[in-house]
RNA sequence: CGCGGGGUGGAGCAGUCCGGUAGCUCGUUGGGCUCAUAACCCAAAGGUCGCAGGUUCAAAUCCUGCCCCCGCAACCA
C-alpha cells in the first residue's frame, strides 16, 4: 500500500547534555506530525534516539574518569521519562552504540567503498598535544589552542574520504527535481547556494579518537561522528541487519525533522552518501527554526538555556506542547519567555478553550442531570462552522502549519461561545424548563462542536482532548479523520467525570514564587554537573568541536595570584577597529616608556571618546594577542554582567603604572 | 561586497512563495450577559505594512537601491 507508510525522523540528540528545549520542540513537532497521520490513516513510523560517539563524548568520560559508555548510559537515561512525561510516541529509539547501528554504517560504507566513493588520503589538522585534541583553524586563538593556550602544530594524518564533490551535479539535479526536498522555501535556497559554491571531499574518519565505530577491516580508525550518526535513519530500520524487513516496508523517509543549524548534514552529506549507496533518498528535510531567549540563540555559556521541566510540573504536557506549536510559526525563529507562556496558557487554553468547555459541560450537568442533550438539530450555524474549520484545519496541518491549524480550530472554540451567548441557554431553561427540545438542541450543538474540538486538538494536546472527549460523554478510543465529521456524539449519554481542564495561571503569583525559587525558572543559570555539561545547541551535534571546560580544583596561591602584573593606566586615546562590532583599540599609559595598545571588546558599551583620560586597571603581562588583526598587548578588567562589560577604575587618581593587589 | 533572519496599530505576532477590502492575541474605551475558570459576547478607537524609486488597473506581497535590528562566522586577552 504505497503512500500510506509515513516514516518520520528527528535528529539523534548528543548526549553530552541534557534535554532542553530544542530538543523538546523538535521532538514534540515530530510526535504532533506522527499522530496527525495516524488519525489520517497512515502506518507510521516514528524515530527518535542519540548519538554518542565523538570526541567530546570521550574527553567528558574520561575528565569524570568514567568509560564513555558508563558516560552515555547515565546521560540518555533522562531521555526516557522525559518523552514518556510528554507523551511522545516514538516508535523506536535508536542509540549509535547499539550494535544495530554499526551493522548498519558498516553496510554503507560497504556500498560507498563498492561504488568507488572511499579513499585514502590524509587530513589536515591543528593539534594540541596538551589537550590531545584537533582544533580548526578557525577556532584558534592566537596560533595557541582555545582551551588551555598550548602551542599546537599542524598535524597530518590518514584518513578515508568519501568522493563527496562529485556529488555536486546530481545533488543540484535533484534539488531542482524535487524543489520540496527542503522545507521551507528559504532553506532551500540557502542549500542550493552552499552547493552551488563547489563541494570538497569529506573526511570520514579519524584516527585520533578512539570511541567510535571502527571502520571496517581497519580497526585503526573510526567512523567520523557524522556519517556514523546520520546512518541512524536507515539503521534503525535494520538496514545491514538480517531483518530488513522496516527497512523495506518505510525507507525512503517521508520527513526528516532538524533544526536549521543541522540542515547542511541533512540535505548535502546525507543524500550524497545514499546516491553513492544507491539508496533512495529520503522525500523531505524540514529545517525549523530556533527558540530564542530575549531574541539571542540559547547557549549555555551565556546561561539562557530553557529547561521546562517545571512548566510541564505546573501546566501540564500538554499545555506546554501546545505553545510551543502555537506560539512558533513554523520554520521561523521565535523567543521563549515564561510571560509568553502564561499569556498564550492563560488567553487560550485557560479562557478558551477550558472555560467554554466548563460553561457548556456545567448546564448540561444542572439541566440534563449529568447526561448528554436528548435533541439534535441538522440546521445550524456551528454545523456551518464546524464544516468549514475542520476543512481548513486539515489542509494547515499537512502543510505543516500548526500555528495556523490551531488557531482556525480556536476560530471554532469561540465560535462556540459566541453561539452560547446568542442563545442564553441559561434563558430557555428559565422559561421553558430543563425539556425544553430547544434547549437541548442548543446544547448538543455546543457539546458536539467542543467534542470536534477536541478531535482536532488530540494530535497537539492528546491527554487533554481525552480527558475533554471523557467529560462529553463521547466515545473514547482512538480518534481517526472521520471523528471530525459532526454528529458523533451520542445522545442521553452519560456525561463524563467534571474538573477544570486548564486552571488559570495567576501571574504574579507565579513570578513571585519564581522569584523565590530560582530552581524553578526555566531559564536555568545554575551550573550542572560535569556529566550532563555544556553543548551549543540543540540537536545531533556531533564532536569535534571545543571540549568541556575542566573545573582546576580550585584556590590559587598568592605567589600565583601575584604573577599576574595589574596596573593602573590612563587611557590616552580610544578608536574602534575598523570592522569590528565590538572591539576599540585602546592606547593606555602605564607608567612605562612607550604607550601600551590594549584591544578590549567593549565597543558596544562605550563610546571610544567617553574612554579617553579614564583610569582603567590592566592586566600588564598577559600573552599578546592579535584580534582582528590589531594586536593588544594586555587586558583591561571590567565586571560582566551576562556579556556586558563595567570597567573597573580607582577611587581616586594615581600615578599611571601603579600596583594593584 | 562573508552567510542568513527580521523591520506590519501601544505590546507580541500572522499574512509576503501564488499581488486584489491589512488579520490575530493582549492592552485601551463604551455597552451587554450572569451559564462559565475575575470568564464570555457585541461595538469602537488605533496602522503612510522601515525608506525611496519601479512594474501593474491594483503592491505589505513582485523588481531595484538604501537605512536600521538580530543570529552565525569573526573580535569579549
Amino acid at each position: 500500500m504505497a503512500g500510506r507508510n509515513f516514516y518520520i525522523t528527528t535528529p539523534i540528540y548528543y548526549v553530552n547534555d541534557l534535554p532542553h528545549i530544542g530538543h523538546i520542540y523538535t521532538t514534540v513537532v515530530a510526535d504532533t506530525i506522527a499522530r496527525s497521520r495516524r488519525m489520517r490513516g497512515f502506518d507510521v513510523r516514528f524515530l527518535t534516539g542519540t548519538d554518542e560517539h565523538g570526541q567530546k563524548v570521550e574527553q567528558t568520560a574520561k575528565a569524570q574518569g568514567i568509560a564513555p559508555r558508563e558516560l552515555v548510559d547515565r546521560v540518555v537515561g533522562r531521555y526516557p521519562p522525559l518523552w514518556s512525561a510528554l507523551d511522545i510516541t516514538h516508535d523506536d529509539f535508536i542509540r549509535t552504540t547499539q550494535d544495530r547501528h554499526r551493522a548498519g554504517v558498516h553496510e554503507l560504507i560497504r556500498r560507498l567503498d563498492a561504488r568507488g566513493d572511499i579513499y585514502k588520503g590524509s587530513y589536515g589538522g591543528w593539534y594540541c598535544a596538551g589537550c590531545e585534541a584537533y582544533f580548526p583553524e578557525t577556532q584558534l586563538v592566537d596560533g595557541r589552542c582555545p582551551d588551555q593556550g598550548h602551542p599546537v602544530s599542524w598535524v597530518e594524518e590518514e584518513s578515508y574520504f568519501f568522493r563527496l564533490s562529485a556529488y555536486q551535479e546530481p545533488l543540484l539535479r535533484h534539488y531542482r527535481e524535487h524543489p520540496s526536498f527542503v522545507r521551507p522555501a528559504a532553506r532551500f535556497n540557502e542549500v542550493v547556494r552552499f552547493v552551488e559554491g563547489g563541494l570538497k571531499d569529506l573526511s570520514i574518519s579519524r584516527v585520533s579518537l578512539s570511541w567510535g565505530i571502527p571502520w571496517p577491516d581497519d580497526p585503526a580508525h573510526v567512523v567520523y561522528v557524522w556519517l556514523d550518526a546520520l546512518t541512524n535513519y536507515i539503521s534503525a530500520l535494520g538496514f545491514g541487519g538480517a531483518d530488513h524487513g522496516l527497512y523495506e516496508k518505510y525507507w525512503p523517509a517521508d520527513l526528516h525533522l532538524v533544526g536549521k543549524d543541522i540542515l547542511r548534514f541533512h540535505c548535502v552529506y546525507w543524500p550524497a552518501f545514499l546516491m553513492s549507496a544507491g539508496l533512495p533518498l529520503p522525500r523531505q528535510v524540514y529545517g525549523h527554526g530556533w527558540w530564542l531567549r530575549d531574541d539571542r540563540k540559547m547557549s549555555k555559556s551565556v546561561g539562557n538555556v530553557v529547561r521546562p521541566d517545571h512548566l510541564i510540573e505546573k501546566f501540564g504536557p500538554d499545555a506546554l506542547r501546545y505553545f510551543l506549536l502555537r506560539e512558533m510559526t513554523f520554520g521561523q525563529d521565535a523567543n521563549f519567555s515564561d510571560e509568553g507562556f502564561l499569556h498564550r496558557y492563560n488567553a487560550d487554553l485557560a479562557n478558551g478553550l477550558g472555560n467554554t468547555a466548563a460553561r457548556v459541560l456545567a448546564m448540561a450537568r444542572r439541566y440534563f442531570s449529568g447526561r448528554t442533550p436528548r435533541e439534535r438539530c441538522t440546521e445550524n450555524v456551528l454545523i456551518e462552522r464546524s464544516r468549514d474549520v475542520t476543512l481548513r484545519y486539515l489542509q494547515a496541518l499537512d502543510a505543516c502549519e500548526f500555528q495556523r491549524a490551531l488557531e482556525i480550530a480556536w476560530e471554532l472554540v469561540s465560535a462556540v461561545d459566541g453561539y452560547v451567548a446568542e442563545k442564553a441557554p441559561w434563558s430557555i431553561a428559565k422559561q421553558e424548563g430543563n425539556d425544553s427540545p430547544k434547549l437541548h438542541r442548543v446544547l448538543h450543538n455546543g457539546l458536539e462542536a467542543l467534542r470536534v474540538v477536541a478531535v482536532m486538538v488530540s494530535p497537539v494536546m492528546p491527554a487533554v482532548a481525552a480527558r475533554l472527549l471523557e467529560q462529553l460523554g463521547a466515545p473514547a478510543g482512538p480518534v481517526d479523520e472521520a471523528a471530525l465529521a459532526w454528529g458523533g456524539l451520542p445522545l442521553d449519554a452519560p456525561l463524563g467525570g467534571d474538573g477544570v481542564l486548564f486552571p488559570r495561571a495567576d501571574v504574579e503569583a507565579y513570578f513571585s514564587e519564581a522569584t523565590m525559587n530560582e530552581e524553578n525558572r526555566t531559564t536555568q543559570k545554575v551550573t550542572i554537573p560535569p556529566i550532563e555539561a555544556p553543548a551549543p545547541e540543540q540537536a545531533a551535534q556531533p564532536a569535534a568541536e571545543e571540549a568541556p571546560a575542566q573545573s582546576e580544583a580550585g584556590l590559587l596561591s598568592i605567589d600565583e595570584f601575584l604573577r599576574a602584573k595589574l596596573v593602573v593606566g590612563t587611557v590616552k586615546s580610544a578608536e574602534r577597529v575598523p570592522k569590528s562590532k565590538k572591539l576599540v583599540r585602546l592606547e593606555v599609559d602605564l607608567g612605562e616608556a612607550q604607550l601600551r595598545q590594549v584591544v578590549a571588546g567593549i565597543g558596544a558599551q562605550y563610546a571610544p571618546e567617553e574612554l579617553v583620560g579614564r583610569q582603567i586597571v590592566v592586566v600588564s603581562n598577559l600573552k599578546p594577542a592579535t584580534l582582528m588583526g590589531v594586536e593588544s598587548r594586555g587586558m583591561l578588567l571590567a565586571a560582566s554582567v551576562e556579556g556586558a562589560p563595567f570597567l573597573l577604575n580607582v577611587d581616586r587618581e594615581v600615578p599611571p603604572g601603579t600596583g594593584v593587589k
